[in-house]
DNA sequence: TGCTAGATGTACCACTTGGTACAGGCAAGG
DNA sequence: CCTTGCCTGTACCAAGTGGTACATCTAGCA
């Protein structure tokens, strides 16, 4: 058996902690130097393997590509597994969530996402359900946090909708022009009119 | 003279229309197709030339993203510049701006935004002063706007940067979900609090 | 001990990439 | 006519791409 370890079948292995580490390190790696000139090689250098490991464990760039976003949607749902479940209301979170891009690298970090959008929008695998994994429940839990403090369902669903587009265009514009005084009066202008202080 | 016309220098070429022909071409191929995997190759066949002739007139591939970028920018200036003399108020244009975006056509288009940033976090040659040439000039002209409507000129600054990043943080969710209504619905809540209906 | 299965290294493949060399073509102007 | 500049096609190059073949190592278990 010279290749893939049964054959054609692909059980995503043992998931063994080999695996696991390879793509831990490629999702850090995607977050730093996005994914545009991505090759393999240069990859698996920068993380400390080989290229042919890469494709040992994932079976393709495609396949490693398509667990990267997996790797994210299930990092967000933890996160939004512990924002409902924590008694923090949502604007207190939202406050806190925009103070700490001022982290270059949470900053860095969220460039994940963007990087899934543009997969997306090319419509390569692992992608098609994008609004169902990564919109949808951050929606669903802002909204219910609104809902909870008055506010009818429909408003609270595009006032989330639209918190969630200010944080990131702001941040698209931070990672742009890094002109953080100027974008973080802009949030501040939205935090006012849309999230009371307390 | 083997290959480039003069040498070593490189006079932009005598900006003939060849030339020009071409680089239309090449922004509405990356409008609609992006740029991540872009080639010489495959963009020569798609707009009707030979890779050949892409190199002769804008010297590498980085020449001619460079000239791209040049080119949205030169776009953006000419559009602002409209907006600027017409009498139009700004709350008005930015409305008739996003209703516009239903068409899919113009939403490609705005797509040569997020690839611009997207070479510019890369840092790529001919996108150091992203800020100058295509944050700052939108600012300055809604920001204006509010200013002639009464707003003090800092809270006019912030609300004219938050309405870029409303705008384009939407633009990106929808280019994701493709889910109009509900990015709709956030944008309404959005004018409705900022923007005076008229 | 030997066997087996997962993991890994080396070498290679065909293909594509950006870029170059060189040989023209084609109009304008002397 | 012939020259001169811009333009364009063909062929090529070295380098890098994703992916494969095969040999090997290593640990767990009998």
């Amino acid at each position: 058996m010279p290749d893939r370890p049964p054959a054609p079948d692909r059980p995503p292995a043992p998931a063994g902690t080999s695996r696991d580490r390879l793509l831990a390190a490629t999702v850090e790696h995607v977050a730093r130097h996005g994914l545009a000139d991505l090759s393999l090689r240069a990859l698996a250098d920068a993380i400390g393997t080989s290229h042919r490991m890469l494709i040992y464990h994932f079976g393709s760039k495609e396949g490693l590509l398509a667990e990267v976003v997996a790797a994210v949607e299930a990092g967000q749902r933890e996160i939004l597994a512990g924002l409902a479940a924590s008694d923090e209301p949502a604007p207190v979170a939202v406050r806190r969530f925009w103070r700490g891009l001022t982290d270059p690298a949470v900053r860095e970090h969220e460039r994940l996402f963007f990087e899934i959008v543009a997969l997306a929008i090319q419509g390569r695998p692992g992608t098609e359900r994008l609004r169902e994994t990564l919109v949808e429940p951050w929606v669903e839990v802002v909204a219910a946090d609104g809902v909870r403090r008055g506010l009818p369902p429909d408003v609270a669903r595009a006032q989330a909708r639209l918190g969630m587009a200010v944080t990131r265009g702001l941040l698209l514009d931070l990672l742009a022009t890094d002109d953080l005084e100027g974008v973080d009066a802009a949030m501040e202008l939205f935090l006012e009119a849309f999230v009371p202080q307390d």
